[in-house]
RNA sequence: GGGCUAGUAGCUCAGUUGGUUAGAGCGCGCGCUUGAUAAGCGUGAGGUCGGAAGUUCAAGUCUUCCCUGGCCCA
């Protein structure tokens, strides 16, 4: 009779398909956590727990996400899930920034469109239709994040827009303005003279503007070198109107300077023969020539240090311009134009400026917002910046200050609303101090308690934080939390009173920070003051300040959360944002840093490590990827790669990450067919186990401890090479390999195979559980297919606990040994499949000559069980010359032979018992008991 | 221009205090299997460690300079 054996053979069985089809399966298993409200479920299980916050630090509402977005948030999520894995509560509760510019530019814009102004729509209507804006697209992020993947509290995320939010940024806002930390300055900013406004630097246009030069003599007053005293240092400028602000002269340190006696000039030079002046060597013939000066005499040259601290005269000294204008050092000055000196006007530029701090220079107040000079400044006053530097440039001809007049076409900013070319200009403005309450001192000692990863970020905040000039927290814009301020008329004095803040706070809390711009300012400030003796502030905060506070209005006023956070998490752009200004304000208010630890990822780059732009072509869109591949390779791409530096994606290396997919996926489809059927009652005892099985046993306690030390590391990208690596080479290519044949041919109730598979069921339990803070779609799948255990989803689970009884060194070093003997095997095996001797190694069974110690570690073992061949004798000794070896394998040789026999018909082993029966002993006692099941 | 940071096989990454012929996985070529089959197993080929100079008995590892990227400033 004629038996078809296959039917005999206990085949993998499993509903988990070999291909995932996550862009299909991925939004069902999303729609089924909904259903079982497994959110829920999740916070129920950890009650009580340790909890784990991650802070969120809010995207920009204001666009669809983008591959950094998408490496952010799964980042989050994957450090979410593995910390919920190990039993902490780790609640996440996802936020945005919604105030700012780039949405009033995108409402501006929309105005534009319909052909409307801005200045003629109401603020409260404006500041609604921006809330509106970022609202909407809050909501398209929501889906966007959530298709991710990432779990957290969607229903009830933070805004810095709502009411209580609003509120309590005012609040802390107040604590500064108590604390005096908070002080009304000045600095100077990009200023449109016909709109009355400041711009930020996105509003600025460049465009070609025509701007008058002039060549002016500053004269050396008090020289710290000797080769310049009686001589004029000459500065050139395209703004003649800046020269009232001047303060001072920058010269580079170790620039090259030459004095110079003015020999013949032209007609009509303002140069005059015999004088002394000093300019660059570079730039010498360029003044020259400006100057009409025909000839000179070089008389010495010095360096910018030889004669920094001299003191020079103001052209116009005598005529209200009478204060001295050191010469100070810059790093800033250049040779490419000019004379190699720069004039100063601290007033009115943003280096001046800082220059001017550094040296405690005055910053005067010399333009009006309309362009004007101020009435008080001596000889301009009333002249328009703009329109009068020829004016300008005559008076300080008829003074002897001029050296040359000229004029430039030039790339200049202008209003991108006006098109009105723009000023630097002195403005007032809010600042915080970095000295008051010694808060840099208090952000230093907060940054060196903080736990980095990777360590880099601390010195980068810290270095940051050293240098950074007072904190600059006003914008004169409408979008945003005001500043609430009320200022005395009479005194110029802030009001520190805590009760109108608290009233504030409240007002804010029920209305919204629009109250401040459409309630009456006696509502704030009650009956203790008289609302017409007080100015009321109307410059907002700017957005930084608002996520820097975030942790007041989330960690600190949610009960399910907690203060200070475990870790914030951000890119590497966040140490001048994020970490910066929530360090600065929260050590402000509360002495130290919101934050325990923080971590900082790269930038994603395309495949050649370049910046995505439209322009080059090279993006790639997380849209994309989930729709074609599927969010759980998004996910692995993630793991896969270093995010402590900038991270590549494109065509090539997401392919490989799909690869990578299929190996992880087909292990756990493997387990799962061959864990079919399998119950409680055919688990075996660890100590009746075979000594393979006990090695995965040894192989999964090492993981479990190399995975619970990564997870605190955050080491995410080593974690998860290592379990590939674990279900690649130990279990596909090795365990699954050799034991395929004892889950395929052994009669159910043979302690081999029920040892086996208990061992498949440990290993299904932790691959699913580990896999699932990465692969938190498939983990799923595979642990829901098998439809075991109480809880109906793998991330409701933790990290199951692994014995240490389970730790053997002994059996890890002797099967290290093995299976160094068995690459031997199969080498040799491989080259009798080349010469067609053989075809599968059942076919073999070779001669192994191995030393004593390794014929030691296979002892008790079935060698050729582990060769996968039918046969294998292990003999001591060095071996035959012509055996096979290896050269890195000392002391294992192998003589291959044909293995002798039938084949069993059942097994394919090849063996001396099958001769008339059709199968081996082993197969016909299997089949017997399957014959018996039957009857 | 300044601060921080990186450049190791086609790809993602390991390479300990400088010390043998620089490793892994994937991919690729070839072969086997056809009972994990749009899977599985075996095996092979790939690197002047961004470039140059230097220190040293010895440099992927230390020093200097240069090139090419990235983030943040100016």
């Amino acid at each position: 009779m004629s038996v078809d054996y296959k039917t005999t053979v206990f085949l993998p069985k499993t509903d988990f398909p070999m291909r995932g089809n996550l862009p299909t399966r991925e939004p069902e298993i999303l729609a089924h956590w909904e259903e079982i409200g497994l959110r829920k479920k999740l916070r129920e299980s950890r009650a009580g727990a340790e909890k784990f916050i991650l802070h969120d630090g809010p995207p920009y509402a204001n666009g669809n996400l983008h591959m950094g977005h998408a490496l952010n948030k799964v980042l989050k999520d994957v450090i979410n899930r593995s910390q919920q894995m190990l039993g902490k509560d780790a609640n996440y509760v996802p936020g945005w920034d919604c105030h700012g510019l780039p949405i009033e530019w995108k409402i501006e814009e929309q105005y534009r469109e319909k052909g409307l102004d801005k200045d003629t729509v109401p603020v409260i209507e404006f500041r609604r239709e921006c809330r509106e804006f970022a609202q909407k697209w809050v909501d398209i992020q929501t889906e966007e994040f959530k298709r991710l993947g990432v779990s957290g509290d969607w229903e009830q995320p933070y805004l810095t827009m709502t009411f209580p939010a609003e509120a309590q940024i005012a609040r802390e806002i107040g604590k500064f303005i108590m604390n005096g930390g908070l002080y009304k300055g000045a600095k100077p900013v990009m200023w449109s003279v016909v709109e009355k406004t400041a711009l930020a630097d996105a509003e600025v246009e460049y465009h070609d503007h025509k701007s008058v030069t002039i060549h002016v003599r500053f004269p050396v007053v008090e020289a710290k070198h000797p080769a310049v005293e009686g001589a004029a240092v000459v500065i050139w400028t395209t703004t003649p109107w800046t020269m009232p602000g001047n303060r001072a002269v920058a010269a580079g340190e170790e620039f090259e300077y030459v004095v110079i006696e003015v020999g013949e000039v032209s007609e009509n030079s303002l140069a005059k023969p015999g004088e002394k002046l000093v300019v660059g060597v570079d730039l010498l013939d360029q003044v020259k020539q400006a100057a009409k000066i025909e000839s000179a005499t070089e008389l010495a040259r010095v360096t910018g240090a030889d004669i920094a601290g001299s003191v020079l005269a103001h052209p116009l000294r005598g005529q209200g311009y009478d204060y001295d204008v050191p010469l100070l050092l810059a790093d800033f000055v250049t040779t490419d134009a000019g004379t190699g000196f720069v004039h100063i006007a601290p007033g009115h530029g943003a280096d001046d400026f800082v220059l001017g701090n550094e040296n405690g220079l005055e910053i005067p107040q010399t333009v009006a917002d309309d362009g004007y000079f101020y009435d008080h400044v001596p000889i301009f006053a009333g002249m328009h910046v703009l329109e009068d530097n020829l004016k300008i440039s005559a008076i300080l001809r008829d003074a002897g200050g001029l050296l040359a007049r000229g004029s430039i076409t030039h790339s200049y900013p202008h209003s991108w609303r006006s098109k009105a070319p723009l000023i630097f200009r002195n403005t007032p403005q809010w600042f915080i101090s970095m000295e008051t309450n010694e808060l840099r001192e208090t952000a230093l000692k907060a940054i060196d308690e903080t736990r980095f990863v990777p360590q880099a970020g601390q010195t980068r905040l810290r270095s940051m934080i050293e240098q950074r000039p007072d904190w600059c927290i006003s914008r004169q814009r409408t979008w945003g939390v005001p500043i609430p301020v009320f200022v005395e008329k009479k005194t110029g004095e802030m009001l520190r009173d805590q009760a109108v803040i608290d009233r504030i706070g409240a007002i804010f809390e029920e209305e919204g920070s629009d109250a401040w711009f459409t309630s009456e300012p006696s509502r704030f400030l009650g009956n203790d003051y008289n609302a017409d003796d007080y100015e009321q502030n109307k410059d907002i905060v700017e957005v930084w300040f608002e996520s820097g506070s975030t942790h007041s209005f989330v960690l600190e006023q949610r009960p399910d959360l907690q203060w200070p956070a475990d870790l914030y998490l951000e890119g590497s752009d966040q140490h001048r944002g994020w970490f910066h200004s929530s360090l600065l304000e929260s050590c402000g208010t509360r002495g130290r840093a919101p934050y325990n630890a923080v971590l900082t990822h790269g930038f994603v780059l395309d495949e050649n490590g370049r910046k995505m732009s439209k322009s080059l072509g090279n993006i790639t869109a997380p849209q994309d990827v989930i729709g074609q591949s599927g969010a759980d390779i998004l996910r692995l791409w993630v793991v896969n790669s270093d995010y402590s530096e900038d991270l590549r994606v494109g065509k090539e290396i997401l392919k490989h990450q799909a690869d990578q997919y299929r190996r992880l996926r087909n292990t756990l489809r493997y387990l799962l067919g061959n864990l079919d059927g399998f119950t409680e009652a055919e688990r075996l005892p660890v100590d009746e186990m075979p000594e393979l099985e006990r090695w995965v046993l040894h192989r999964l306690w090492e993981l479990d401890a190399m995975i619970r030390e990564k997870v605190e590391a955050f080491d995410f990208h080593a974690l998860f090479t290592q379990l590939h690596n674990f279900c690649a080479v130990d279990l596909s290519a090795f365990y699954f390999d050799i034991r395929k044949d004892s889950f395929y041919c052994d009669r159910p109730d043979s302690v081999r195979r029920r040892a086996a598979r208990t061992v498949l069921d440990e290993v299904f339990n932790r691959l699913t559980a580990w896999l699932a803070p990465v692969l938190c779609f498939t983990a799923e799948e595979a642990w829901t297919t098998r439809g075991m255990g109480a809880e109906e989803s793998v991330h409701l689970r933790t990290f199951p606990e692994t014995p240490e009884s389970w730790r053997d060194d002994a059996v890890a070093a002797r099967w290290a040994e093995i299976r160094n003997v068995r690459r031997v095997v199969t080498g040799a095996l491989e080259l009798e499949r080349n010469a067609k001797r053989i075809g599968s190694s059942l076919q073999a069974a070779p001669d192994v000559h191995v030393s004593e110690a390794a014929l030691k570690a296979f002892d008790g073992l079935d060698a050729a069980e582990i060769f996968i061949t039918s046969g294998a004798e292990l003999i001591a000794g060095e071996g035959p010359e012509e055996a096979f070896r290896l050269e890195d394998v000392e002391g294992i040789a192998v003589v291959p032979a044909l293995a002798d026999g039938g084949k069993c018909e059942r097994c394919w082993k090849v063996l001396p018992e099958v001769v008339e029966p059709p199968v081996c002993k082993r197969c016909a006692d299997a089949v017997s008991t399957l014959e018996t099941a039957a009857e």
